[in-house]
DNA sequence: TGTACATCAGTGAACGCGCGTTCACTGATGTAC
DNA sequence: TGTACATCAGTGAACGCGCGTTCACTGATGTAC
């Protein structure tokens, strides 16, 4: 029975969440192959037997962090059933909810410049976020007049590049960029707005 | 009459220039001082006769882009008054058209990483350009009634949200992120449905 | 249970590279007379 | 207009550094008998 790996345990997953750790304190740049060998205790060579690369390791990394986030939507969208309205917007919030919590995988995902379509496993796990919430708007649209409806995932777009630019801006700790309003309430208000627009939640709220 | 400099003739704009050029075809990370450098013809060490190294060189494409951005800000603010709502409206278009058209500003801008509080005047040009849009959003907040009316400057920071989120998710040439909606279009009718919300244009259109 | 062997995770040294930055210099330009 | 001088933009060589990657190796672990 193979309890352990040899040596290390598991430097795989150690150097994962190495590099995660460096890229959310020092940014998207800040990673470096051989600075997350040495957070995990291990020389630079030795990455070579788990990964190809650096850009192998960190594409793991955003691998893991679209894993997780497809399941916090998916977890976020079930909660809320079969209320279409609850369920989009609780995928919205579980948005920012997640690059909160995650920073370092959101970089890892956003920010440090890896393509979605590096491999077929990392493409197929995004598509699988954005389907989330795509469905979610679908659902939503179902109660908006068919003759004045927009494409569902015109919504869904709406609603992550919303959030995706509240994280962007706001919700990062960008010295002297503080606005007074917390991440959190501005995306709150900002997708209400939307869906009042969208004639889906009365005005008079 | 001292008609050009010595040697060069206008180094420090042609470095600028050379920094743009990079940040844009091999984005944020693609910037090097040296290959700066190179481009314009020079040696790296003659960077230092004009900039004080590698972030203030980068620090000045930026402040230059947020020049550019306020100007043009304020020119779609001024084109479309008295109308708060047209003038609103065309300056968050006014957002992603400079995205567009000057990619390489916006990256050196949002995305090289440099903070808008590294000096005063880059501090003040990107507070000038912020102002404009919350100058707008506050002339809009005036045809909302006064006892349902949210905080102007949180109308601009949505849209300020949404159109950054546009421009980085959508606007990009990110393969296999490909919309089937323009990205024009997408922020188009974001904040028209946005402004439906508002009960500030008509939501039978 | 004990021993001989095979596996393979991690080592350590080495590589070539481009980076940002420094320094004493040089030589083209502008200026004073 | 011509000459001597001062200025200072850009040079070229050098630096120390950390990077990603390669390679032959070693020695701990797992396995066969």
């Amino acid at each position: 029975m193979p309890k352990r790996g040899y040596h290390h345990g598991n430097l795989r997953q150690a150097l994962v969440e190495a590099a995660l750790r460096l890229v959310e304190i020092k940014g998207p740049t800040g990673f470096t192959l051989s600075e997350a060998a040495k957070q995990a205790g291990v020389t630079p060579a030795a990455v070579y037997r788990h990964f190809e690369g650096r850009e192998d390791l960190i594409a793991e990394a955003a691998r893991q962090g679209f894993e997780m986030f497809a399941d916090l939507m998916q977890h976020a969208y079930d909660k809320y059933q079969p209320s279409a309205l609850a369920a989009f917007e609780a995928t919205g919030r579980a948005y920012l909810a997640f690059a909160r919590k995650h920073p370092g995988h959101y970089i890892a995902m956003f920010e440090s410049g890896i393509s979605v379509n590096r491999t077929p496993e990392l493409a197929e796990v995004a598509a699988r976020a954005r389907g989330i919430l795509e469905q979610a708007a679908a659902d939503l649209s179902q109660h908006i007049p068919a003759e004045k409806r927009p494409p569902a995932s015109m919504f869904s777009a709406h609603i992550i590049a919303l959030s995706h630019g509240v994280v962007e801006l706001y919700a990062r700790n960008s010295p002297g960029t503080a606005s007074p309003f917390a991440p959190e309430d501005l995306l709150e208000s900002g997708i209400g707005i939307y869906l009042r627009g969208l004639g889906l939640i009365d005005a008079d709220t």
